[in-house]
RNA sequence: CGGGACGUAGCUCAGCCUGGUAGAGCACUUGGUUUGGGACCAAGACGUCGCAGGUUCAAAUCCUGUCGUCCCGACCA
């Protein structure tokens, strides 16, 4: 390709709205454009970044023996409503309506409609194991777009669907998928490393999500460096003792703690009861019904584990008014001792278990209770995990103290189970004649994620360090005249033909713009080799080659080709 | 959805407080000089100051509303 007939629009300053490093350079290097929030149109390079990028994943997941398939991304929205998504969902569903007022949605992801296909298509074990994938536009109503490609309203997902006979077989095609999904991350560049991940509004029972350790992620990680156990935060778990008994002291004892709505507060005197002392006693909707969350005062609930454990379709805090509503007070004086109606379920952290001599609301404005043995006095108590780990806890396998590190998600695989194929009939005839629902798996990759996590992950000061895997073109020539005839021009164009001919994909930089201008983009678009013809060392026969972020080496201009071949062959090797 | 900031040329921004001729740098056009790390000189083109109301003799500037963008939060009682 000739840079002057291309458009490769790179920009000087950072545009005003780009925050982050990836974001910025995605705008400057000329890969995409913003339409409007959340919403981005690619340009030729980043373009070509991204089929990089999706036949990295086509490879290995036909390695992988999945098989591509293309999905709708109008689907009707009467399966969403039989697998209960429509509701669960429904935040980030966009929703779209048809002349005759019919409505549709958008997709977010695709399991009823694989299901669905499956459903009319699968009805014999031994057309099993099958795994479908597609590489398709995916649209989410986020809460907050941010961050460029990071999380849009629409992305490029590759999302794979497995379908099993059995436990056994879905966990088998659980581990390929996970596996090639290693060796996609892998070959794209990015240091990454899988994680234990709570399953959310999708559903199932295993899932492990891919993370690219960034300071700019969503995520947070906690990590065993020793014993290799790696989890997000909103799955994570520890070691942490339990709390420690005291002496019971006297019964149940009220007292007045005017104005006093906060644990800090509690525990500043007069009262002095330590955080770790009292009780956390939070207020949650599950579809409409109170629920109280129990946590050590000196623990944050993890919102997550509460979701998984309540399986409502819908929970939320409560608001004040609801809590008056529910125990009669308001929030910083509420309880899970007294006055509290036998319909509301009381979930307690286990790190909570045997303990006694602590603090908690009275649900009487102003008031708490000393003295309160949680197993004697808190009736109708589940214990669960519900307190989010902190950094330097031992960790549960092995006790050495637990890390943690910002991470971005590209990948998330789920092992299904039998959810979805239950609720839309996906059922198969066993080999004993029975029928049976099919054991699904759901496997995704951000795919636009990933190429802007590359970007995260791979840089400098001047611009993209492009991994050759997924760099938009492998070499860039850069003549440093381009006068027709000139003998700059001349080899420029030679070395162009014959790299071109040699099935490697070249940039010829044949701008009319001062050297220091084609330096610059070179390196802010990240190509991983240059090749440099100038008329001083072309004087004496050679010409330069500099790998990003490299040094210069000069070679014989005739040996120039030979030589860019030799270097794509090792780089690529270092990867492969 | 709540809080905050910001919307002025393609981009980065000044001007707004204290109302009175629409600005700079970069990019763009033309000519010339340059040519190994984002050149220089000269001339030029480019704006309903996000939009809609209001106040005023007069609004980019003050007021109200609205739309959009970005950041933080949306659990920790």
């Amino acid at each position: 390709m000739r840079w002057s007939q291309y458009f490769i629009p790179t920009l000087k300053e950072s545009p005003a709205d780009a925050e982050i490093l990836s974001h910025k350079l995605l705008l400057r290097a000329g890969l995409v454009r913003k339409l409007t929030g959340g919403l981005y149109t690619f340009l030729p390079l980043g373009l070509r970044v991204l089929r990089k990028i999706e036949n990295i994943i086509r490879e290995e997941m036909n390695r992988a023996g999945a098989i591509e398939v293309l999905m709708p991304a109008l689907q009707p929205t009467d399966i969403w409503q039989k697998t209960g998504r429509y509701e669960t969902a429904s935040d980030v569903l966009y929703k779209a309506r048809d002349r005759s007022n019919k409505e549709w949605i958008l997709s977010p992801t695709a399991e009823e409609v694989i299901t669905t296909l499956a459903a009319g298509e699968i009805s014999s074990y031994r057309q099993m194991p099958v795994n479908f994938y597609q590489v398709s536009v995916k649209f989410r109503d986020e809460l907050r777009p941010r961050f460029g490609l990071m999380r849009a309203k629409e992305f490029i997902m590759k999302d794979a669907y497995s379908f099993d006979a059995s436990d056994e077989d879905a966990m088998a095609s659980y581990q390929r998928m996970y596996g090639a999904y290693a060796r996609i991350f892998n070959r794209c560049g990015l240091r990454n490393f899988p994680v234990e991940a709570d399953t959310g509004v999708i559903g199932g029972n295993l899932s492990h999500e891919f993370m690219v350790p960034a300071e700019t992620g969503e995520n947070d990680v906690v990590y065993c460096e020793p014993c290799g156990y790696a989890a997000n935060i909103e799955k994570a778990t520890s070691g942490i003792p339990k709390t420690a008994a005291r002496e019971i002291g006297a019964g149940i004892e009220k007292f007045a703690t005017p104005g006093v709505v906060t644990i800090e507060a509690l525990s500043k005197p007069p009262f002095s009861v330590p955080a770790n002392r009292q009780i956390k006693t939070l207020v949650y909707l599950a579809d409409s019904q109170p629920v109280l969350a129990l946590v050590r005062g000196d623990d944050q609930l993890n919102e997550t584990k509460l979701m998984a454990r309540i399986g409502a379709a819908a929970v939320r805090p409560a608001t004040p008014e609801e809590c008056v509503a529910a125990l009669g007070a308001r929030p910083g004086s509420l309880g899970a001792v007294a006055n509290v109606p036998s319909s509301v379920k009381v979930l307690v952290d286990e790190r909570l278990r045997g303990a006694n001599d602590m603090t908690t609301g009275a649900n009487e404005d102003g008031f708490h209770l000393r003295n309160v043995s949680i197993e004697r006095d808190i009736k109708a108590a589940e214990w669960f995990d519900l307190r989010t780990v902190t950094k330097g806890e031992p960790c549960a396998k092995c006790g050495q103290p637990l890390k943690m590190q910002r991470a971005i998600e590209v990948g998330h695989v789920f092992k299904l189970g039998t959810k979805y194929s239950e609720k839309l009939h996906a059922c198969f005839l066993d080999a004993d004649g029975k029928s049976k629902p099919c054991v699904m798996g759901c496997y995704g990759i951000g795919v636009t994620r990933t190429m802007q996590a590359v970007i995260e992950q791979c840089n400098d000061k001047d611009g993209i360090v492009w991994p050759l895997a997924v760099a938009p073109y492998a070499v860039c020539i850069t003549p440093l005249s381009v006068a027709k005839d000139s003998a700059v021009m001349q080899t420029a164009e030679k070395v162009y033909t014959e790299l071109k001919d040699a099935g490697i994909e070249v940039i010829l930089d044949d701008r009319d713009d001062r050297p220091g201008v084609k330096f610059k983009d070179a390196d802010l678009v990240g190509f991983p080799l240059r090749v440099s013809i100038g008329e001083k060392s072309l004087a004496k026969g050679e010409v330069e080659l500099k790998p990003r972020g490299g040094a210069i080496t000069f070679v014989k201009a005739g040996d120039a080709v030979a030589k860019v071949r030799e270097f794509l062959v090792a780089r690529a090797s270092e990867t492969a």
